[in-house]
DNA sequence: AATGAATGAGGTTTCATTCAT
DNA sequence: AATGAATGAAACCTCATTCAT
C-alpha cells in the first residue's frame, strides 16, 4: 500500500481535477454559463479552492483552453517531412487519422469551445493562431510544394492556400458538434473524397 | 394618408426595432452576456416591453435569430438549375457573390452566433438544419450532378459529399469572425482556387 | 383619504429611506463592516433597489455623508457678524446651543464617522475641509478680530488660531462617542469654562 | 553565547514581529479592511503562525493597540510634579515634545485607530479610559491646582475641566491624520499660543 | 512550533422578470 | 400598449479560520 501521497502530490491532483473538471464544464456551458461552483463541485473541492489556483474565472478559461491545446502545439512541431515520397500517403497515414482524432475526442471540443468564445478571448485567438494555425500552415504548405513537385496535385494552386486543404477538418468538428446526432456523417469517407479531389488519381 | 401611423404599425416598427437590436446585442455578445436591458436601449423603447413580444430572454433569442435565416431559407428555394450549361460558371456568377457577402455581413455574423451557442439551442439547431442545411445540400448537390454529366467535375465522387463543397465558406466565415485581423485573408481568391480544385481546367 | 401617493413619490421615499437606513448603518457600524443587506432590510426594500439608487457600496456613503453635512454647509453661510457688540454673548447665544446639538445629534455621528472613515475617503475629507471646516474657520476667525478690538480676549494672539476654539467641541464629539457612558462630562459647562478661559471675566 | 538563539526567544522575536506588523497593518487599513494574510506576510511569517499566538482577529487587534498604549500608562504614572516652580515652563518643557511626538508619531496613529474603531471594541475604550484617561486627567488636574496656587492661571475654574486642557492635543492628532496634508498646520505654534490663552502673560 | 492548502460562510453586485401605474 | 422601479435569486470572489503535515 503505498496509497500515501505527499501534499504537494495531493495539491497536485487537485489542480488537475480542477482543470479537467473546468474544461467538462467549458466545453458543456460555454464561458458564460459555466459557474465556478459547479467547476468545484465535479472536481469534489470547494469553491475556494479553485480561487488558490486560477486568480479569477477568465484566468481559469485561458488557461484551461491554452493547457489544451498545448500537446497540439508541441505536436506540430514534431512532424518531419523529410524524404517523403507520396504526399497523399502520408496524408492517409498522418493527417485521417488525426482528424478523425479531433472530430470525435476532447481536442475537438476545446476547438468547438475556441470558435465559440475567441471573440471575448483575443489573447486566446492570438495564442491559437500563433502556436497552432500559423505552424501548422507552414507545415501543410510545405508539403503541398513536395506533392506538386511530385507532380500529385490535380490544382498546384492549392499550394498558395493551404486553408483549403484544412477547411474540411474544421467544418467536420463544427458538424460533429452540432449536427452530428440529427444527421450522421461519415468523417473518414468524407475525408477520402476530399482527398481523391486534391490529388490525381491513381497516385 | 399622412405620416400618422396606425397603432397596430407603431407596435410592428417597435417589435422590428426590437429584432434589429436584439441581433445587434448577441451578435456582438453572445447570449449569456447579453442584457435585454441593453437590447431595450439600443431599441429605444422600455425594458418591459421587450416582454410584451417576447415571452423571456430564450424566446427572444431563438426568435431572433430564426428572423435573421429566414431570407437564406427564401433564397435558396428560388434558386432554380434548369437550362444550366456550365456549373462553375454557375458558381462564379451566383456562389461567390453569397460566399463573400455571407463573410463580410450580418449573414455571416449570424452564422458565427449559430456555431457558438448552437449547442445550447438544440432546437435553432435542428432548425438551421432542417431548413437550410438540408436544401442547401440537396441544391449543392443537384448541381454537382450535372456538372458530373458535363464532365466539369475532377473527382466525380464530390457529388456524394455537397459538403466538402462548402466547407471553404464556413471556414472563411470563422475566419473572419476570429482571425482575419490578424493575418488577412483574400476570401475571393480563395474561393476561386477552391473552385478551380474541383472542376476541370479551362472550363 | 389622499394616502394614494404618485409613482415617483413612492421612489422617492424609498431613496430618503434607503438614505436615512444607510446613515444608520453606517453610524453604528462603520464602512466596512456595515452589509447592504442590512440597509436595505432596515429601509425596508430588496437589496437591489438600493443598487437602483447606487451605484455602489462607496458612492451610497458619500452620497450618505454629504447629504448630511450640506445642512451645516447652508448653516454656516447664514451666519451673520454685523453689529455685534459682545462676541462673548454671540458665542453663548449660537455656538453654545450649536455645539450642544452637535454632540448629542445625528451630526456628530456623522462627524464621528466622518473621523473614523475619512482616510479612507479622502474625497469625503477634502469636501469637509473645503465645504466647512475653511469657511467655519474663517467665521471664527472674523469674530475673534472683533472679539480683540472689543478688547473681549484675553489672548489676542488667538484670532491667528481659530482651531484652538473649536477644538473643545471635537473634543467632545468624540468623548460622547466613546466614553460618555463611562464618564458623563456636562458639555454645557465644559465649553461655559472654555468661554470664561478666552474671554475677560465680566464682559 | 553565540548568534544562536533559543527556541523560546524565536517564538518571542516571531511574536513581537506579528505586533509591529499588525499595528502597521491595522494603522492602514482599519480592523474590517485589514487581512490577517497581510499581517502575516509583512511579519515574515505564515498566516497560521498568527493563530499560534492570537486567538482570532478580534484578539489580535485589542492585543495590538493595548500593547501600544502600555508604555503610554508607564509613561503618565511616572511623571512627578513635586517641587514645580512654574506649571507653564513644566507644560514647556514636557507637554509640548510629547504633544509634537504624539501628532506625529507612531503613537498618534494609535490613538486615531482607538477613536475610529473604539465604537466596535468598547472594552478598549474602557481600557484606554481607565488605564490612560483618567490617570492624565488626574495628572493635569494635580498641576493645574499647582499652577491655581502659584497664581498662573487667568481661568482657575480651568482645574475642574483638565480635558480641556488636552483638547487642543486631540485636534492636532486628527488634524494630522485627515486635514495636514490639504492644509497644514504648525502644531507647536499652535500649542504655544493654546499655552498663552491658559496662563497669564509674561510668568 | 510552524506551515499554507483547503474550506465555506458571507459579502457585493448583476440582471431576468414582474407588475402597478 | 408601454413603462421602469422593484425584486430577489444567483453569481463571483474574499478571507477568517482550521488542520494535516
Amino acid at each position: 500500500m503505498r496509497a500515501k501521497r505527499t501534499r504537494a502530490q495531493q495539491t497536485d491532483e487537485r489542480r488537475l481535477a480542477i482543470v479537467a473538471a473546468a474544461l467538462d464544464a467549458f466545453v458543456e456551458s460555454g464561458f458564460e454559463a459555466t459557474k465556478i461552483s459547479d467547476v468545484a463541485a465535479r472536481a469534489g473541492v470547494a469553491k475556494g479552492t479553485v480561487y488558490l489556483h486560477f486568480a479569477d474565472k477568465e484566468a481559469l478559461f485561458e488557461a484551461i483552453v491554452r493547457d489544451a491545446l498545448s500537446p497540439v502545439v508541441q505536436g506540430i512541431g514534431a512532424i518531419s517531412t523529410d524524404g517523403v515520397a507520396s504526399v497523399r500517403s502520408l496524408f492517409e497515414a498522418f493527417a485521417l487519422p488525426l482528424m478523425l482524432d479531433i472530430v470525435e475526442s476532447r481536442r475537438g471540443d476545446v476547438l468547438r469551445l475556441l470558435i465559440s468564445e475567441g471573440r471575448r478571448f483575443p489573447r486566446l485567438a492570438e495564442f491559437y493562431h500563433a502556436e497552432i494555425l500559423t505552424p501548422a500552415k507552414a507545415h501543410i504548405q510545405r508539403l503541398l510544394c513536395k506533392a506538386v513537385e511530385n507532380g500529385e496535385l490535380r490544382n498546384p494552386g492549392l499550394a498558395e492556400y493551404p486553408l483549403l486543404v484544412a477547411a474540411p477538418m474544421l467544418m467536420s468538428v463544427i458538424w460533429a458538434g452540432l449536427f452530428q446526432r440529427l444527421d450522421p456523417i461519415d468523417f473518414e469517407a468524407l475525408f477520402r473524397t476530399h482527398l481523391d479531389t486534391l490529388f490525381m488519381p491513381g497516385a
